[in-house]
DNA sequence: ATTCTCACA
DNA sequence: TGTGAGAA
């Protein structure tokens, strides 16, 4: 489920192209663009390239501009989102420790305990589920 | 043939 | 936003 973003965000598309796909004029595509809306990447040749997403992001800056949003309004709109975005990828969603993290943990754990005895370190279900 | 930047009868 | 000029 990365790879396909990966390809998304891949910038292979020529203005011409992306006038098509978008029904926009090469004017409208590049004023979005001075008004910090899309960000397509630059060729050798210094000529403009859209990927995937930034086709999608033309959509959308049409949609909310045929609903009556200014250019200030979208701006905002796409900063809320990334706001959004990086609040949930970073404090909330904490990845559940795979079978490596928890080894490594113990591992630590008992390096600065000096061994398993104690009924501190005790560890309910595990060691005692299969003795040595 | 395409796209880029800049400027405006 | 459209359009045309001159360059790449």
């Amino acid at each position: 489920m990365k790879e396909k973003e990966l390809r998304r965000t891949l910038a292979v598309l020529p203005i011409g192209t992306a006038m098509k796909l978008t029904d926009l004029s090469a004017r409208q595509i590049r004023y979005y663009e001075d008004q910090g809306l899309i960000h397509p990447q630059r060729n050798e040749g210094n000529q403009r390239m859209f990927s995937l997403n930034d086709i999608d992001r033309l959509l959308e800056i049409k949609d909310y501009l045929s609903e009556g949003m200014n250019i200030a309004g979208i701006r905002y709109e796409f900063e809320e989102k990334k706001r959004k975005s990086k609040l949930s990828n970073q404090q909330n969603h904490v990845q559940p420790l795979n079978d490596d993290d928890v080894r490594r943990i113990l591992r630590e754990e008992l390096m600065q305990t000096g061994g398993l005895e104690g009924p501190d370190h005790q560890i309910p279900g595990f060691f005692h589920k299969k003795p040595l």
